[in-house]
DNA sequence: TTAATTGCAAAAACTTTGCAATCGG
DNA sequence: CCGATTGCAAAGTTTTTGCAATTAA
């Protein structure tokens, strides 16, 4: 999906909940979208802090990232400790996680059956499913290397 | 597994770490396993300074709680938002969670298909697991039926 | 106009840590 | 005895919130 296409998307949401139409809201969707990467809220926090024009104050940014989740753009991907990281999810398939340890590589993967087994589990117990993650914590094949 | 075979354990551990034998480490294994249920670190100490005898501070609770993740009695089963909710899994087979966003019920489930899919997964991307954890958030059966 | 939004600083919630006293081996 | 552990309070992290000023509709 194109950054305008999503935008536009958003701007739909926020009228239909009635919220305002901002500048800070669509530059911190640029921003998360050129960021490019997961990332934790402090750190885009700082990375737009040391930008040449600041398009947002901290709490702005708390404030707009929840609105995204609701949204459904942004997800809370990994937790790990007390570290939540997210992903710019729009437009993007659905996947699960894989999370090196050593090095905080990041690899994404889907797999069709396990999307399948779940929606099984969840009927079995009667359960309506809203969303799932699944997180795989291990060693990369590069720090696997280098520990030989 | 017994707790008592569970402690003897934990002591093998903390010799073998070098650490001491303490009493409020072996109450603390006691009260976790006495509180039958998931539990969150500041619930367990709010629960553990309400009883009559107080046997561990919250700095010595902390504490132990990381020895017990690392000896593998205790493992961070959910994170949701800025609670992390743990469980006592000494002995007990290994399973996922169904969490009812409603009204917070936790359903455990296990299914070795997926376990094996992931196993296939990590193979795949030459990536060695250590550990994981699948989060189905939805709404249990209970609460759909209330919303009717 | 007026209700939502922003930025700030303060507060909240959770967790870690420095240190002196104490305890275990 | 010596080094690990404890409790406390202080500090660190991350996130939320009250409020006055500002802005969108």
């Amino acid at each position: 999906m194109q950054v305008d296409e999503l935008k536009s998307r958003f701007e739909q949401f926020l009228k239909q909940k009635g919220y305002k139409i901002t500048k800070g809201r669509f530059e911190i969707v640029d921003k998360i979208a050129s960021y490019g990467k997961h990332f934790e809220i402090e750190e885009l926090v700082r990375w737009i802090a040391n930008q040449n024009k600041t398009v947002a104050s901290r709490s702005t940014v708390y404030r707009t990232v929840r609105l995204l989740q609701d949204f459904g753009a942004i997800r809370e991907v990994i937790k790990l400790g007390n570290r939540t990281i997210y992903e710019f999810v729009a437009g993007k398939p659905h996947h699960e996680h894989l999370i090196c340890v050593e090095c905080g590589k990041i690899i994404e993967f889907y797999k069709d059956e396990i999307e399948e087994l779940q929606d099984k589990v969840c009927e079995e117990h009667s359960f309506t499913p809203l969303n799932h993650r699944l997180e795989i914590f291990g060693i990369c094949k590069d720090c696997m290397e280098k520990r030989t």
